[in-house]
Order: structure tokens, then sequence, then C-alpha cells
DNA sequence: AGCACGCCGACT
DNA sequence: GTCGGCGTGCTC
């Protein structure tokens, strides 16, 4: 796929036509009339009448005629930017993806721009007045000025306090003593953007020197100019941010700017702390805790290249760059790279396609790399680089499956197990435990009639929370009270089946009282803030044990875990998904990875019921990589991703027969088109069919030649779209899906 | 997706 | 008599 043509200058001169991106579910761009005399660009954007509304809308291509009747277009309103917001690069990126992903360019665009610019708002940075201590205010005696004015004595100490300097926003009632010492001399006050860059650590680290393996590492990045991707298989503890962070210098000393993506906001404080102790360049992060104002300051000062650096989750692949040198993915195998909503896109994908158009390297980084970008080295797209060992004196953890087969459970955990977590709390390590379900328990019962509590709106089981006695559905957030007696005989008394993090901590806390315990789930960490609070105190050491979730597994650092505890292996290894067992692998390395930082030597236990599955042992015995090798195998076998390529065409609606109807049809379509390579498997009902009251189906697309898959979606999706069961059911495309859920 | 138009049921 | 149900068509 190709990049939209540039206009020619000189057809630019001419053309009285614009073609729109206009933020619309409709997979096409319109055309408008441009008034006389209306210099507009591609990357401009303009406010269009559609339909009977207004919208702001991006202008992709300026040409001189249109295939429609002139009669039939309309003048554009008005031209919203004196120059392009969006960048030519990041514009025919943007609609590259659009196109690859089947989803319509306008509503592609509106998802990559920040909010107000969609708005419409002007593409300038917020100002922010500063105030400056000057020669003369710095002769002021604070104590003598103290008697007359202590207001304007008391800024002008905190105006000393930060240096000489000091922004006017949060100043409150100090506003007007300000204004006061200005008319004196005695401070300026200047308007400056406010472009919101990290703050700087007083501290500056200097680089650490590089074991041989990372120096290895960047010397091979450094030894391919212009587009390279690179996978840093690292194992977890290796120092993969420490090569990032030598990348990242090369490029910033080159005077170009570096894009690092990460997974969540979770471990995103951590990193930017570490890029902001170790360089002095201007350093912007974009995650989901900015409001609309400071994530457009922030992508801004990234467009105009005053930012050197830019960290940010997902949806920052659609920042635009001055002067771009590098990409970062980290952790690449993490799923919440992929949208899983809207604009289907995967970021870690789309950076290795941004990278290429830009012509610079691309690092992919993880400890347990997904089979897809493994692949990919196999095919010699990806150069392999590898960081064998944990850097210091760290040693791997001892990984052992614990056979809990007939062995007696006491909130799912075994005797065995308890005796080695009380080993290691008397040695004076940490326990970390691990079990990916919150909650207390999945299920309650009726021990008379053996009714169990499920949702009205979907085809799950509720899970009890003990804390405000709580039926809640992890699925569509429906809760409610939990009944006193069970509302189906009456008389029953209800039972908590199974259990959650909530239950673990429960039964931990009454088996070592003397330990603090430290739950982190997302029930425990709702409250802003109240994540790193619990870290924190996990990592002073107030909490000798550790429950949690998935939340938990990722990239922490808890230097005095000795003992990690994964209480429950066995749903990972028989998920519906092709992925399972790749996922499974990638928590179990992912969480092991937690123990044993420091000078401790870690011990991982995994409770399982089957201590003598091949892919369990082949992951203990031979490591992860071993392990990818075996699953590559299968998937070739089988014709799976990354040896397939797949699309979904998911339905649904309040009823069940619409998505299955309107998914016949829609392979009957796709059958017509002749798909030469493409196979059509269903429709079938999704695995948990109803879902927030709503019946949901799918047809899947298996193609062993990506090409083949795209040919064939680039002819069915305008067709899909005038299918008539196509309007009961509100249905997507989904390239590439991660989960099959 | 919105939004309007259009043609048939139970209400003041 | 009308308010309003959602089927259908359109968006340069």
């Amino acid at each position: 796929m190709s990049a939209p043509t540039d206009a020619p200058t000189a057809a630019l001169q001419r053309a009285t036509i614009a073609r729109v991106a206009v933020p619309s579910p409709l997979n096409q761009l319109f055309d408008y009339r441009l008034p006389d005399r209306c210099a507009v660009e591609p990357g401009m954007r303009v406010t269009v009448p559609f339909g009977r509304s207004t919208r702001t809308g991006v202008v992709v291509d300026c040409r001189r005629d249109s295939e429609l009747a002139p009669e039939r277009l309309k003048p554009i309103h008005a031209v919203l930017d004196e120059t392009p917001v969006l960048p030519a690069e990041l514009l025919g990126f943007v609609l590259w993806a659009s196109r690859y992903y089947h989803h319509p360019p306008g509503e592609a665009l509106a998802t990559a721009l920040p909010v107000l610019l969609r708005q419409g708002a002007p593409a300038r940075p917020q100002q922010q007045s500063v105030l400056r201590q000057t020669a003369a205010g710095a002769t002021v005696e604070l104590s003598e000025l103290a008697r007359r004015a202590p207001r304007q004595a008391e800024l002008l100490a905190l105006l000393r306090q930060a240096g000489g300097q000091l922004t006017a926003d949060g100043l409150g009632g100090l506003r007007a003593s300000a204004k006061a010492l200005a008319e004196k001399g005695w401070l300026q006050i200047e308007q400056r953007p406010a472009y919101g860059f990290v703050p700087a650590e007083a501290a500056l680290q200097p680089p650490p020197r590089l074991n041989s393996h990372q120096a290895q590492a960047c010397a091979a990045v450094r030894e391919r100019a212009g587009f390279a991707c690179h996978l840093l298989d690292g194992v977890t503890g290796s120092g993969k941010t420490e090569v990032y962070l030598e990348l990242v210098a090369d490029a910033v000393d080159a005077g170009r700017q570096a894009l690092v993506l990460v997974p969540e906001i979770g471990l995103t404080p951590q990193l930017i702390r570490r890029f902001s102790r170790r360089f002095r360049v201007p350093i912007v992060a974009l995650h989901s805790g900015l409001s609309d104002r400071e994530r457009l300051n922030a992508w801004l000062a990234a467009r105009d290249g005053l930012a050197a650096i830019v960290i940010g989750t997902r949806s920052a692949i659609f920042t635009p760059l001055a002067r771009p040198g590098l990409i970062v993915v980290d952790e690449e195998h993490d799923l919440s790279f992929k949208q899983q909503d809207g604009f289907r896109y995967n970021a870690r994908d789309l950076a290795v396609v941004r990278a290429s158009r830009l012509g610079i390297p691309v690092v992919l980084g993880s400890a347990t790399p997904s089979l897809e970008s493994l692949a990919n080295v196999e095919r010699g797209r990806y150069h392999h680089l590898r960081l064998p060992q944990r850097a210091g004196a760290a040693g791997m953890p001892a990984i052992q499956l614990l056979d809990i087969r007939s062995k007696p459970l006491h909130a799912g955990l075994s005797d065995p197990l308890l005796a080695r977590m009380r080993e290691h709390l008397d040695r004076g390590g940490q326990a970390l435990v691990f079990l990916n379900r919150r909650g207390y328990a999945p299920v309650v019962m009726c021990h008379d009639c053996a009714w169990t509590g499920t949702c009205n709106r979907c085809d799950a089981r509720l899970t009890f929370h003990r804390h405000d006695r709580r039926l809640r559905c992890h699925h569509c957030g429906h809760e409610r009270p939990l009944p006193p007696a069970c509302p189906s005989c009456g008389n029953g008394e209800l039972f908590p089946l199974g259990q959650g993090t909530e239950r673990l901590e429960q039964e931990l806390a009454a088996r070592f009282p003397e330990h603090g315990i430290v739950r982190i789930d997302r029930d425990s960490t709702r409250r802003k803030g109240a994540m790193s609070r619990l870290l924190e105190s996990a990592q002073r050491g107030e909490g000798r044990i550790l429950v949690g979730t998935q939340m938990l597994a990722k990239g922490h650092h808890l230097p005095e875990i000795s003992l990690v505890a994964i209480v429950d292996a066995d749903q990972g290894l028989f998920g519906t998904d092709f992925r399972s067992i790749e996922r499974l692998a990638q928590q179990v390395i992912q969480v092991a990875g937690r123990a044993g930082r420091a000078e401790r030597p870690g011990e991982v236990i995994i409770q399982t019921h089957y201590p003598d599955h091949p892919l369990l042992h082949t992951l203990l015995r031979d490591g992860y990589a071993a392990l990818a090798r075996q699953l590559l195998d299968e998937r070739r076998q089988m014709a799976l991703p990354p040896y397939a390529a797949l699309a979904l065409l998911r339905a649904e609606s309040p009823t069940a027969e619409p998505p299955l109807v309107f998914l016949e049809e829609a392979r009957q379509q796709a059958e017509a088109l002749a798909p030469d390579g493409v196979e059509l498997m269903g429709p079938v009902p999704a695995p948990m069919e109803r879902r927030a009251g709503r019946f949901r189906a799918q047809l899947l697309l298996q193609a062993a030649r990506r090409q083949n898959l795209q040919r064939l979606l680039e002819r069915w999706v305008d067709r899909l779209a005038q299918l008539r069961s196509g309007r009961r059911v509100r249905w997507s495309l989904d390239v590439d899906p991660m989960e099959m859920l």
C-alpha cells in the first residue's frame, strides 16, 4: 500500500475541490467546493456542511475536479488552520492505517487527533504566566517588605525559593501581589506556552556501564542506517530499559526525537522517572491521565520539535514528530497495544509501519516476545537482539510445578505452598501471590437447590465481593446486593465457591497475622494514586505478602520478592482462544520475573492439576523461547497466525437472530466475490454469546497470504455496508484480531 | 452513526 | 383527531 498522493503545488493553486475526511462511519472521503482564492492544503481542518449538520474534517487532497456533478457539491464553511495541523507524514500514515484496518478515514483521523483539535479548537498551546524575579527584586529585604506588604513578601519569598522563576497557576490569592510587585519592577510577568514537559529530576543520573550484551544490542542497532526493525529479546531484569535509554540518547544527541510506546499507565511513572533522571531535554508523556488541554499541549510540543522525547500509550503512535529519529515499543507482546473498539489498530504493528515510512529504526522489546515478532525474526524481517542474562548480581529464579491433585486447599492454597511461603517470610523475604481473578469468589451457590447468581445481561456468573457484600458482573458492570437467602428456594444458604484475590487476602491474613498484606487489583487501586501508595508500602517492606492480579505482573520493581506463587495456572491451559497458551506462558514468565531481582535468589511455584502438561514442561525445562518454537510449529501446522492472516467480522444485537442472519448474508456475499485463498468460518455465536444484554456472533476469515485477505476485504467492505440485515445489528470488522471474544 | 421522512397503532 | 413506533434512505 502506498501513501496518498501529495498534491503538486501547481495543481494546488488551481484547485477548486477539496477532498475532506469527515468524521462519519462512511468509508469514503467527501468532495467540497473551495471558495475563490481560498488557500487550503492537505492536513488543514475545515468545517463543512454534512447532511443537516456541520462537522470538522481534515482536508486530504486538493484537486481540480470531482467525480460528482458540480451542483451536488457544497462549499466549505470555513478553514480552521492557516498551516496544516497534521504534517503530511502523519496524514499519510493515518490514511494508510485507515485503509489497512478498513476503518473510515474520517473516524480514523478523528481517533488520531487530540480531542480539542477534533472539536475545532485552535492548534496553539495554552499560554501560561511565568513570574521572574528581576535584579532589582533580588535586592529587596524581605523582612522589611513584610511589615508593609506581607502578601507581597510571601510571594517574593516563594519566588526565591523556586530559584527566581515560578509559573503563575496555583498562586491563588497571591496573583494580585504579583501585579503589585511587577509595577515596582521587582518581578516580570511573561506569557509562555505551557507545553507540560515532564519536570526534570534534580539529580542527573549518568549512564551506567552497559554489559556486553547490552552494548552489542546497541551496536547492532547503530550499525544500520535508516529503517530497520529490531526485536530486543531480553529476560526480565536483563536491562532492556538501559538499551532504550542509550539508543534514545543517540537520537537526542543527533538532534532527533524519540517516540517510546508503553502498554499502560500503570508502569509509566517509573519509566518516565528513569528518562527524566537521565536526560536534560524536554520530555512529554501522553497517557490517559491528561486533560484534553494537556494532551493538546504535549502533542504540539512533539509536532513542533520542542519535545525531544515522547513517552506514551497506544494512541501516542499518532503523535506528529518534527524530527523523528527512533521508535521504541516496550513490552511489545502486550495486548493493550491493540485497540479493542472503534478504530481497531495495533500500535505495535503500526510502529513498524511508521518507522518504515519514516526511514528510522524501531526497537520492539520484551522478555516474552509475541509469536508474531518471533516469526518475523524467523523470516529475516526483524533483527534478533538478545539479552540472555540478568543485569547485576541477580540470578534467574527456579520455577517449579506443584501438583495439587487431591491435596487439601485453603482458599486455593496448598499446604506445601503455604510452607514455602512461611520459610521465605521467616527468612525476611517477600512473597507475591498471583491470581488473575478479583473479588472474593467467582460464584455464589445455594446449598439446598444449587442456584447460582447469574447476570441478567450476560452469559456469566456474578462475582461475590465481600467487602461490600455485593454481587458484580465483571463483563458488564451490573451489580446488586447479595440476597440474604436463596432467591430461588427461599431457605438455602448461599456460599461462595472458588476464590478471588479478596478471599486470598483474607486467608493469608488469618495464616500470617504477623505479616502485612498488600492487595493490588482493579478494586484496591480504583482511587487515584492508590496504586503507587500500595506499591510504595510494599517497597518499604510494610507489606510482606503481595496478593494481586495481572496488574502486579507488569514491570514494577519489587526487589525483596523472593517467592512468587501462581495460584492457578489451569484456567489458561484450556482457553477457547488459540493464543491462550501463549498468553499463559507470557504471564507466568512476567510474574516469575518479579522474583529475586536483588541479591536474593528467587523461587517460583506454580500450582496446577496438570503437572504433566507437555507445554508447561517445555516452558519450565527449556524456557520461553523453546515453548515459543513449539507453539510456532503448531501454528504453522494449523495455519494460524503468524502463519496466516485473520479478520473477524463481529455483529451484535439485543436479540439472537439478527447477528447470525447478517453474518450469513455477509458470508454469501464474500463467497460470491471468489475469495481466492481465503477461508470463511462461521458464522458462529461468540464464546460468551450474550454480553451486556446483546447477543454476539462472528464470522472468521483466514488466509495463508495476507495479500489475499486484503484483496477480498477491499472489495467486500463497501458491499457489506449495503446489506439490509446490517441495519438491524451493530457490526465491526477486526483486522488482525488479538482476542476472539 | 445521526437525522429526517413516512406510514400504521393506542391515547388525550 | 394526533403522538410516536422504527423501517428506509442519505450524507460531497
